[in-house]
DNA sequence: GCCGTTTTCGGCCCGACTGTTTTCAGTCG
């Protein structure tokens, strides 16, 4: 769900509300109201609609939210404001949100920098510092002061969150790398990598050994590092050369699955794991599995489970959730129910489903991408040039595409165990029209159909443009439907589910499209179209032979989403699909 | 402040690293 200010403000007020109370050292609170942040966070627009819809009594069934964020909620959107922040902000008028994202500048030190040298923000801490009187603060010191330099250096060179796409080869390097340290067990990435998050903020790793101040050094004098922010006898953090954090755990390898769990999070998942763990009478951590010694106290007694994930799980009675679906929602209820979705495994797809070629923007001839997802153990795929609204790129005409149908036919007669589908990726016009005679969408075997213009129509325009585009009969799939490039173009605006449901009726497809910087559907409405039974299709919108290996990336986000194999139409050998499609 | 297989009161995840006042608080993941 896409996030407008006023969700992002909620989210941070709630934020500031734990850190106020984090700074006064009230107990509990603080994590209360981060949790109340991470609903905001999660919900993004549909918290407001959630209010117009029952007010705070709805809003109190929201996770992390009871009477008393309900109705603070309910007075944002009520009154433009909330009291209760108004008045902590007079009384302590310190950015609070801005500082915190210092690394190592927490509630009590912000607190301790406004009280002893009135530091309200960034601007006043850099000045501080350049002073020199940061260290007379009591109780910090010269450490303290050039930590504080360090962090706001890093912070201000930091590049925000990564592509999984980009990430991924690194961290392989890199655990390759750590792999061939001498003593090293093993070594993998957990994290946001391993649960194949769209973006990547650092790289989580860990590596089992008998010797770990040995494979510390080893880490922190990689080629990739450019500087090192910590590092002790089984923990080191690095800065890389690329602006991306990297950590690296050194652990027993008895204790593997254990460090595998803890470390690949995400967090709000291993608390709620945690927490039932407690109530079973276990405690967990990164080193195993403990029975509690007496019910009731938090004495670790003795050593239940720790060599693989799936003990540990087991061992509290639930299967083991794939990496991807932990993000502490609604994935341990399920996994004690023993309701997990089969997910399709990796390597399932059967055909990339978009492929640009040389008739238009792609960089190589149709037979050379042919040529190249035979290679990577493809037995289709289908060529979807663009349309002539597309004019910059050479759209085709509908003689054009006629006429590469024909050089399909030919090349199709001499691959042997591949076969070429006659695609489009039609433009959809403003008005919903389509860029391309029904007559010769008529004669194609595969028809998607995407927009590259008027990305800013209003909600209900775009709706029904898109609405149109699915009533078309010839129409068998929906291109890039969010039209977002991550860091570079805001998704288009629409009635999703609406789309949703006539995709049902019409039968048409919805694309998982896998190109990294679009990564488009996102998982949430992956999911959506998984439980409204809308079939989906993983393709990678070639325009090189080497953008074809992103097939896994969009494999992941139908991971994240919930779906099976049957969910996804090419993962069927190319006559089923073609008998289903011709069903239409 | 939130929440419920410990259920409307009494709990709230766990461990490593840093710096400093040397016994532990603060921060992070």
């Amino acid at each position: 769900m896409a996030k407008t200010r006023t969700a992002q403000e909620l989210e941070k007020i709630f934020l500031e509300f734990a850190y106020y109370n984090d700074m006064k050292g009230v107990a509990f609170k603080p994590r209360a109201y981060e949790l109340a942040s991470e609903s905001m966070a999660a919900l993004g627009d549909e918290i407001k609609e959630t209010w117009s819809r029952g007010g705070i009594k709805e809003l109190k069934k929201l996770p992390g939210v009871g009477q008393s964020t309900a109705e603070k909620i309910d007075e944002y959107f009520r009154t433009g404001k909330i009291k209760e922040y108004a008045a902590l902000k007079k009384e302590f008028p310190v950015d609070m949100w801005g500082l915190s994202r210092i690394e190592g500048l927490g509630p009590k030190h912000i607190r301790d920098l406004y009280k002893y040298l009135k530091v309200k923000n960034l601007t006043d801490l850099k000045k501080a510092l350049k002073a020199h009187k940061v260290q007379k603060i009591p109780l910090w010191g010269e450490k303290s002061e050039e930590k504080l330099l360090r962090g706001l250096g890093l912070m201000e060179q930091a590049a925000g969150r990564k592509l999984l796409g980009y990430v991924l080869p690194l961290a392989d390097e890199i655990v390759t790398q750590i792999s061939k340290v001498k003593g090293v067990k093993r070594c993998t990435y957990a994290g946001s990598i391993r649960r194949k998050q769209e973006t990547i903020g650092d790289i989580d790793l860990f590596a089992t050994a008998a010797n770990s101040e040995h494979v510390m050094d080893a880490f922190v004098n990689l080629p990739q590092v450019a500087s090192m922010h910590e590092k002790g006898k089984t923990r080191a953090s690095v800065r890389l050369n690329n602006g991306m954090d990297c950590d690296l755990r050194v652990v027993p390898d008895e204790v593997f699955g254990a460090t595998l769990q803890y470390f690949t999070g995400d967090k709000r998942h291993n608390v709620l794991l945690r927490q039932y763990a407690l109530s079973k009478g276990y405690t967990l951590s990164e080193y195993g599995l403990f029975k509690l010694t007496k019910k009731g106290t938090r004495k670790r007694g003795k050593l239940v489970v720790c060599k693989t994930e799936e003990e540990i799980y087991k061992h509290l009675g639930m299967d083991t959730p794939p990496p991807e679906l932990r993000v502490g929602e609604d994935e341990l209820e399920a996994a004690k129910k023993h309701a997990l979705p089969n997910l399709i495994p990796y390597g399932s797809v059967k055909g990339d489903m978009q492929v640009q070629t040389d008739w238009t923007d792609g960089n190589t001839s149709i037979e050379g991408m042919a040529k190249a997802a035979k290679e990577l153990g493809l037995s289709y795929m289908a060529v979807t040039d663009h349309t002539k609204a597309l004019a910059f790129v050479g759209g085709l005409k509908d003689a054009d595409v006629i006429k590469q149908g024909k050089e399909i036919d030919k090349l199709n007669k001499k691959l042997r165990g591949f076969r070429i589908l006659k695609g489009t990726e039609c433009d959809i016009l403003k008005d919903g029209s389509l860029d391309l005679k029904n007559e010769t969408l008529a004669k194609l075997e595969w028809v998607g159909v995407s927009i590259h213009s008027s990305f800013r129509l209003s909600r209900a325009d775009q709706t029904r443009r898109l609405l149109r585009a699915i009533e078309n009969p010839n129409v068998d799939c929906i291109m890039h439907p969010m039209c977002r490039i991550i860091g570079k173009r805001e998704p288009i605006d629409y009635d999703m589910d609406e789309i949703i449901a006539s995709a049902k009726k019409h039968r048409v497809a919805l694309e998982i499209d896998a190109f990294p910087d679009r990564s488009d559907l996102r998982d949430i409405h992956v999911r959506a179209a998984v439980r409204a039974g809308v079939k989906l299709v993983i393709s990678t919108d070639a325009h090189h032979p080497a953008h074809m290996s992103f097939i896994p990336l969009g494999e992941a986000i139908a991971r994240r989403g919930w779906a099976s194999k049957s969910d996804i139409l090419n993962t069927k050998p190319v006559g089923e699909l073609l008998s289903y499609l011709a069903k239409k």
